[in-house]
Formats: structure tokens, C-alpha cells, sequence
DNA sequence: AAACTTGTGTTATATTATAACATAACAAAA
DNA sequence: TTTTGTTATGTTATAATATAACACAAGTTT
């Protein structure tokens, strides 16, 4: 099982962490023959500089903020696709939102924990879950292209604030 | 396991399929204190007059169509949140559509195959799955509050239709 | 350099969703 | 049976998300 749900969810060495993130998406992109071109290299790092979900248009205001330029929704959008075909991040359906794929390099199907209350979100690929999704689709005779799991919810350390808040 | 991808993939006598679904939503809305207006009723109806996801836009063209008034977004919002409060309908976040429950009365997660050629969409509740799901936010410390599971791909249908095509 | 390919810029607009406030409709209390 | 309260709907405006269509720029291949 893939999961990143103890960095995710836990503080940690958050420039390490986005560093190996560049260099493994660019090797990644010259064995697949594509460039992660400058303006795709910032999307990507500040999809990686939290393990927040952020929409098109977060992203856009930040990448805006730290150029100085203004820039339109489509150059967002088509860095976005990159990223996505390239598999180095995840769209979240239910929120309309981004996130940098903590595991680029294995081919996988995944699963989302977003918390409700910080935003926060967990990656998971779990063999079991696959299985079952596989044999569900083939029982309905139904052939899978691509899965959306995603899951809201209280993270572990919401679940410790908000209990603590209650006493 | 409760599956209606039978109904959903296949055809079969609408009306009596809309009928016992409207005259189920009632008893519901009673037991649960609450109502089933005319509009309510009217969304309710045309979303279960096929298996297919509706946008809120598209309900929206279809009410004002058949009532001969204009309609305005809120009115059909509103009564979408209704429907999904009382667990008459769900939403499919991968398509930001709407689509009636076949089995209201049971408490469960669900997981829904959407047809990306047809747009059918068929729901499943399978416990195996869920557990699996449990166990997973269990294992992660992570609270689970609502659930999105969403798989794009081909219906029966469509395969053998594309399958054909391809002679 | 000419023609190609790939990535961006720019403008406009489509699509989905909600905020804020006004009115109606119906039931319960005075 | 008015008044009051509650719930549902109407109305206007706008927010938030996403894409179409076309122009330009930069690098590469011929």
C-alpha cells in the first residue's frame, strides 16, 4: 500500500520533500519525451509547497503574486492538464481541486482523505481497494477507465483540536 | 449488495420504475416530517425519467420546458439540496450532476459507474467495499464523514455498440 | 530562412453555483 | 380570523470554475 497520509497529515521537512518532488517529475517527463516547461514547474511547486488541495484559481493568484504578472485562466488550465497527463498531480472531483501526486513514478489508482475542517488531503493506494473496484466493474460488465475516490472527513489532527475545543 | 446496473444499462419499464420511486420519496418525506412540493417533485421525476445524470442546467431547461415558466438557478438549487438531504438523489461530484437514488430507503455509501459515451450511470452499494473503506481511514486515523467513489469507463451498452463499429 | 511544432498570451464566453433579499403560501397561535 | 411564524419559492446579481478560438513567440528541423 502507497500512502502518504503521516506527511500529509503531519509537519515535516516540507523543502526536502519538494525538491525530490522536482527532480523525480523531471525525470519523469524526459523519459516521456515532454518538458516540464517553467511555467508548469511553478504550478507544480506550489501544488507542492502544502499538501492542500488548491483550485485553478489559488493557483493562478499565486503563481500571479510571485511573478508580477497577470496571467489568464487558460495558461493555469493548461498546465494543469500537463501536470495531470503526465500523472504528477491528482484532480479532486468533489472540490473542484489540485494536488501534487506524492508517487508519480508507480502506475496507480488512488484514493483521497480530504479533511473537512483544514483541507488537508491524504493519498492512498491500496491493492485491496483496487481488487475490489476491479471485480465490482467486471460483475456489472463494465469496462474502467479512470476512478474518483474521495473521502471527506476529520484528519487526526483536527479530530485532537476539535476535541480538545469540547472539554 | 444493491445494484440497480441492470436497470440502469439496460431497458425496461420506465414508468413503473418512475412511479413506485415517487410514491416511495412520499413516504419518506413523511416519515421524515418534511415535504415533497411540487417542484421538488418535478426535479425528483425528471431525473428518475432516465438513468442519466442531469446537470442543475439542464433540470433547470428541462422545468421550465415542461411548466411553460421561466426558472431561475436558485429554485432548482434549492431543490436539489432537498432531494439530497432526504437521500432521494445524489450528486456525482466527477460530473458536477445529479441523479436519482434507487434504493432511498436504505442507509448507505455508494459508489456509481458513469458511462463516458452514453452518460448512464448506475449506483452500487456493496459492503465489501465499504469496509474496505473503513479500514483504510481506520488505519490512517482519519474520520470518515461522506464518500465519493466514482468510476468513468463503458457500459455493456456502449462496448458492444463500439465493439460492432470496429468490424 | 521557411515551415513545423510546441507552449503561451489574450479575449471572450460557457458552465456551475451561491448570496442576498423579496414575496408567497400555508399552518399554528392569539 | 387576523397575526405571526415557518417554509418554500421568486428575483437579481454575481461568484467560481472552465474552455473556445485565435494570435504570437520561441525553438527545431529541413
Amino acid at each position: 500500500m502507497l500512502s502518504n497520509h503521516r506527511l500529509a497529515f503531519h509537519s515535516h521537512n516540507q523543502e526536502r520533500c519538494l525538491d525530490a518532488a522536482i527532480i523525480s517529475a523531471k525525470k519523469l517527463c524526459a523519459e516521456k519525451n515532454t518538458k516540464l516547461s517553467s511555467m508548469r514547474e511553478s504550478v507544480l511547486v506550489l501544488l507542492w509547497q502544502g499538501h492542500k488541495p488548491m483550485g485553478a484559481y489559488d493557483i493562478l493568484n499565486g503563481i500571479a503574486k510571485t511573478t508580477g504578472k497577470s496571467i489568464a485562466p487558460p495558461t493555469i488550465y493548461r498546465a494543469l492538464e500537463f501536470l495531470l497527463e503526465m500523472g504528477l498531480i491528482h484532480r479532486i472531483a468533489s472540490l473542484n481541486a489540485y494536488i501534487g501526486c506524492p508517487f508519480p513514478n508507480s502506475v496507480h489508482s488512488n484514493l483521497f482523505m480530504v479533511c473537512s475542517q483544514c483541507g488537508s488531503a491524504a493519498e492512498i493506494a491500496d491493492s485491496g481497494l483496487n481488487k475490489i473496484l476491479n471485480s465490482l466493474c467486471t460483475n456489472a460488465d463494465f469496462s474502467m477507465e479512470t476512478q474518483y475516490v474521495e473521502i471527506k472527513g476529520r484528519c487526526p489532527q483536527c479530530q485532537t483540536i476539535s476535541a480538545k475545543s469540547e472539554q
